[in-house]
DNA sequence: TCATTTGGGTTAAACGTTTAACTAATAATT
DNA sequence: AATTATTAGTTAAACGTTTAACCCAAATGA
């Protein structure tokens, strides 16, 4: 049987608010009882319960969690590893997170994930681009809410995004830096304000240097930016007759599909060209060539996320706040060369 | 404000218990009151407060997913889809799914998940291989567990499995067919049951086919079995002076890496060998040349392992069962060769 | 000296359900 | 007709916390 407040009390010689107190850090019992009560909750391995401590105070105690099918299951541990990021930062603020996926099209008759519905949550974190009916319909169900990696274009909300203005300057200005001047630039899904701004970062950073915008050097038009939209970039980069000898890519799953598709196609060109991807996803990108990418901590993502949540939860914080989480250039193999050969 | 069961009782005219109990489809309650009943709980838009039926009913309607932090981050989406699973059938029960991550080293002095020491859950649920000394500390807290795609060598457990062997068998003797007398297996965590039963399933479709056994074609020294690891399998096989025209590997990543080798070093072979994983990951096998393979139902798992876990805690089935989930082999270009060209 | 404040607790109500025990009305049995 | 059983509900206790309101003793102030 689970061991309750009642039994603490008894063995603490205490009356059970006493206990309560303690546990809630209030000031206003002496350090003495507080230890003897402390003393007996670990000999009792006590731990309160959820459920009496939500129906009194009426805070659940769980924070939602929402990714759509195609974030979860993506190849790359992008919004995954920003879940673990979430759960330990719950921990630390003694919050629980329910993880729920939903469909990645939103039909304004579905409804609301479960736990909105049931209010079973006291705060919910989205990660990645959804839907602008989905986040209106829950707007009404005033749950305080933060987003991660997405900028919807109308209505206010609090927001934890990583730098990628800056993390592609820096990637562009790397390449710059080793002579290149034809760097092409692949994407896809450029509806996603992630995507756009860094498609965003590397025109400024071109502008900045004074080298011409070729706009047939920049393929956007993918739909997912995955593996094998990357290999069919890469496909077309070949087709076309024009000098590249670096690419920039919008994310590490195109530049891997990139890579693949030299290999098939042109595998004496990856010793000669740069490839610089974005996320920095650990696996898979440490083979023949390494690939060098701009750095996202996506742990830290869901870590501030969980901060700025709890505390729109507990109150403080009452207006939205924009959280951006920095970047870093990591070089590796696929930055050796500097401009010399082309693609075609 | 949450509409409680008090207004629900206040608006259909009944008391709040014949409220409670046309919600918990007592029979008691005449078919006109529990109408009557409905409709006001549908009209004030009323969910039950979960804390306060987890208070009373000692139930929290929670359950636990355990995964390792490897599995989680796993390249393919594998348990991501189990737990998908879970999650769909948690729904259909009413029940939520804490899902949590652990380091994939578990030492004796680690702690449990959180929801064990909380006793925030009904029932766990764990997919993978895990250490036995958690399994061990786990089970002194009497909570219904079950595992999927995992064998603890000792102990008692409600399991949800894939058939293995059988997936094993139909591959390989896929390849006899074909007219294939050389087939290499390679694979990674050789010490995972469900990689062990496939690597006997090879073994018993050669027995049965009398062919003989060939050591140094079976590779499985390898730690992960992720496409890395796959990649370097094929080196090594190409590297040996045997017969091989055809490799069946533990799962698809391998096969993925092994394709990506083949890209690399002899792209010619490609057309030449056959190929056939085992999962059916979907993602990144549907390129050139898409790969045969056994696929496994990975959602079923997850429903499977949820039914199972509930009639644990309801208190049916009070014997621990075993639940295999049949695998089925997906033919696609990775087999069109009938074994007359080697990889050497 | 008496009134007031402070420190360190306790008491008891409340949170929203479930469910055992009860009741009243009707139906079935003898 | 009297007794018993069944049907369809109600009453009230219980679940384990939190917290506002209260209390008493000791310290402080005038």
């Amino acid at each position: 049987m689970k061991t309750t407040i009642k039994e603490v009390a008894l063995k603490a010689n205490v009356s059970i608010a006493t206990v309560s107190l303690v546990l809630n850090k209030n000031t206003r019992i002496s350090p003495q009882t507080r230890e003897t009560v402390l003393k007996a909750a670990r000999k009792l391995n006590y731990y309160p319960s959820r459920s009496a401590r939500a129906l009194v105070s009426k805070q659940t105690g769980n924070l939602g969690f929402v990714l759509t099918k195609d974030h979860f299951l993506r190849t790359e541990p992008f919004y995954t590893k920003i879940f673990l990021g979430t759960e330990i930062e719950a921990n630390n603020k003694d919050y629980y997170v329910f993880l729920t996926v939903m469909n990645s099209v939103y039909n304004e008759s579905d409804s609301l994930p479960r736990f909105v519905l049931e209010k079973n949550i006291d705060g919910i974190i989205i990660a990645g681009k959804v839907a602008d009916a989905f986040l209106v319909k829950l707007k009404k169900y005033n749950i305080p809410i933060v987003l991660i990696d997405y900028i919807p274009k109308k209505g206010d909300y609090s927001i934890v995004i990583m730098d990628n203005i800056q993390g592609s300057i820096s990637a562009v200005e790397y390449f710059i830096k080793l002579g290149h001047k034809n760097i092409a630039f692949i994407a896809g899904d450029i509806s996603h304000p992630s995507i756009s701004e860094r498609l965003r970062g590397y025109k400024l950073a071109l502008k900045r240097n004074k080298i011409m915008l070729n706009n047939s050097l920049i393929l956007t038009k993918y739909s997912s930016p995955n593996r094998t939209n990357g290999y069919k970039a890469a496909e077309h980069l070949l087709s076309i007759s024009k000098k590249i000898s670096a690419v920039f890519c919008c994310n590490d799953a195109m530049a891997l599909g990139l890579i693949d598709c030299l290999k098939d196609k042109k595998p004496s060109l990856l010793k000669k060209i740069s490839i610089i991807g974005f996320d920095d996803i650990e696996e898979d990108t440490r083979v023949s060539p390494t690939l060098s990418t701009v750095k996202v901590n996506k742990i830290d993502l869901g870590v501030e996320a969980v901060k700025l949540l709890v505390n729109n939860i507990k109150g403080k914080n009452i207006t939205n706040k924009k959280i951006i989480i920095p970047t870093e250039l990591i070089l590796r193999e696929s930055t050796r060369n500097n401009g010399k050969y082309n693609l075609n």
